[in-house]
RNA sequence: CGGCGAUUAGCGCAGUUUGGUAGCGCACUUGGUUUGGGUCCAAGGGGUCGCAGGUUCAAAUCCUGCAUCGCCGACCA
């Protein structure tokens, strides 16, 4: 590609909206273009990067026995309204309807459409186990889309779905997906980690995701320091603590507490330490036969955090969350937030396993502007029940029993699940088996972010002058720059002849015939992030060399012109 | 969806307090100059100041409503 007779659009300045470094220099680079909140344009060298993501998570998925095949972004109602998730979805589907009035969704995600073909066209146990997958646009329509692409409404996604007769045969290919994953990441080359991930309204099981590693990732990701175990911090388990509790020490005292409403305002004027009180937190309970909803109590210590995962998967809680109103709490407890505890309390009480192992703490009297010192479980409070409610924390054992949990933050790009039956059961999947029995398939669902990888890989792979491309997924391999081609003779025919010979190797190369000044080009290339430069000035034509730099290292290599693409090709192999 | 903020040329911004017919830098066009790291000089083109109402002799500027965009939170995966 001739720059002369390419689009760079190259930005000197960044524009004001974009937060994140990759957002930032995919604009500056001239990859996207905004068109709406969360909508995007590819320009070409963005879509350049895309489709060799795209085309290696194509050639793994291959690879791994996965069949191609490709389902529309508009679906039909009706099968979301089969599988329920019409109405469990959400606002994030977006809905519209045709000239006939008939209703449809931009699909988010294509388990329905995908267990529809297959229960249409799949009849006999002798056809699975079957993988399908498609490269594919999908829709959410995201409350805050943010980062660029990389939480856009519209983007691309790798989508895979397997069809299986056991639990056994889904886990078999459930760990071959897990592998072709970690080959693609591998070649992608990408800093990335697998972890065990919640399942969420997707359904299913067992569950993986893959995030790349980066601290501007919007997901923490527990990692034990002496063992493989790695878990997104929302499923990390946090293990009760090995210590016991000591024994009650001092009596249950109030004591006037008008400036406190929160742990750090109880630090802050009347020195209690976070870990020493707890927190209460007021959250509906499942509704009962006639719908109605009492409260729950949920307790961890005060520098703790609720996770919220946790605690609506207790058959107590309702699920999703949800905090209960000012209203609800003063009329069944009398007292306003920031002033609760569990002394006393009617409803029933959650206690996270390591406040379950504090005494002589403080927490609030349920009367406003009180709070206790020197309560004590089972002597203060009788009936509660301790679970596991809150986020592991840098420094908690690893639930493995091995080793020490470290937190990083992730960018999730790949995620897999045992979806086990949900959407063949109630689509009514089944196929005949061995004795002549229709049964219901099991299902494992495999998802890749193709578009938001491309984003991923900048936030790993940056410098204060642009992108830095791992080689695999760079828009191009190699830029030509001569230096002042249009005032010498004999640079045109040489950079020519490279040019030619370079792409009939097989390389992509942008060659920069623009009329500008070398410090232009050299910074947009860097900008754009391509790996090598091969500049061409009369300094060295001399002697029949140019030079050769590498983006990554900085290193510059002269070679000579009449082995060139050797040079070059062994470079980029190094 | 709640809170906060923004909206003036393709991009980044000033001008709004105190109303008087819109400006700077980058980018773009033309000519010259320069040429191994975003040259310099000159001349140009480009804006119903987000939209709609209102106040006023006069509105980018004041008032009302709306829209869009962003940030924080909640939500979602």
């Amino acid at each position: 590609m001739r720059t002369s007779q390419y689009i760079l659009a190259t930005l000197k300045e960044t524009p004001s909206d974009a937060e994140i470094v990759s957002h930032q220099l995919m604009l500056r680079a001239g990859m996207i273009r905004r068109v709406a909140s969360g909508l995007y344009t590819w320009l070409p060298s963005g879509l350049r990067v895309l489709r060799k993501v795209e085309n290696i998570v194509r050639e793994e998925m291959d690879k791994s026995g996965a069949i191609e095949m490709l389902m529309p972004v508009i679906q039909p109602a009706d099968l979301w309204e089969e599988s329920g998730r019409w109405e469990q979805f959400g606002p994030e589907l977006m809905r519209f309807t045709d000239r006939h009035n008939r209703t449809f969704a931009l699909g988010p995600t294509h388990e329905e459409v995908i267990t529809d073909f297959v229960r249409k066209e799949v009849s006999s146990y002798k056809q699975l186990p079957l993988t399908l997958y498609q490269v594919q646009t999908k829709v959410r329509d995201e409350r805050r889309p943010r980062f660029g692409v990389m939480r856009a409404r519209e983007f691309t996604m790798k989508d895979a779905y397997s069809f299986h007769l056991s639990e056994e045969c889904l886990d078999a290919t459930y760990q071959v997906m897990h592998k072709a994953y970690c080959n693609i990441f591998d070649r992608l080359g990408l800093d990335y980690r697998p972890v065990l991930a919640d399942t969420g309204s997707i359904g299913g099981s067992v569950s993986h995701e893959f995030h790349v590693l980066a601290e501007s990732g919007e997901d923490a990701i527990a990692f034990s320091d002496k063992s493989d175990y790695a878990a997104n911090i929302e499923k990390a388990e946090a293990l009760a603590p090995t210590e016991e509790r000591p024994a009650a020490a001092k009596e249950l005292k109030a004591f006037p507490t008008p400036d406190a409403k929160t742990i750090d305002e109880l630090k802050k004027h009347y020195g209690v330490k976070p870990h020493r009180g707890v927190k209460t937190l007021i959250v509906y309970g499942t509704p009962d036969e006639n719908g109605q909803r009492g409260l729950v109590a949920l307790i961890v210590r005060g520098d703790h955090e609720l996770n919220e995962l946790k605690a609506e998967k207790h058959p107590l809680v309702d699920s999703p969350l949800e905090m209960a109103n000012e209203a609800d709490i003063i009329a069944a407890i009398g007292a306003k937030p920031g002033s609760l505890g569990p002394v006393g309390l009617t409803m029933p009480i959650l206690v996270d396993r390591t406040a379950n192992v504090m005494a002589d703490f403080v927490a609030g009297a349920n009367k406003d502007d009180e709070h206790y010192s020197g309560i004590n479980w089972d002597r203060d409070v009788t009936e509660y029940e301790v679970a596991d409610l809150r986020n592991i924390v840098e420094g908690d054992p690893s639930p493995c029993g091995n080793g020490t949990l470290h937190i990083k933050r992730g960018i999730e790009v790949g995620h897999i699940f045992q979806l086990g039956t949900k959407y063949s059961e109630a689509l009514k999947a089944g196929v005949l088996n061995e004795s002549g029995k229709n049964q219901i398939m099991t299902m494992g669902c495999y998802g890749i972010g193709v578009s938001r990888i491309v984003a991923a890989a900048i936030e790993q792979n940056n410098d204060q002058y642009g992108i830095i491309w791992p080689q695999p997924i760079a828009p191009f391999d190699l830029a030509i720059v001569p230096m002042n081609m249009h005032k010498s003779h004999r640079i045109p025919d040489i950079a020519n002849n490279l040019y030619d010979s370079l792409k009939a190797a097989g390389l992509d190369v942008l060659f920069d015939d623009r009329k500008e000044r070398p410090g232009v080009m050299f910074n947009d290339m860097e900008l754009l992030g391509v790996p090598f430069t091969l500049v061409i000035g009369e300094r060295n034509l001399d002697e029949n060399m140019v030079e050769l730099k590498n983006r990554r290292t900085g290193e510059k290599l002269m070679i000579d012109i009449n082995t060139a693409v050797e040079a070059i090709k062994a470079a980029m192999n190094a």
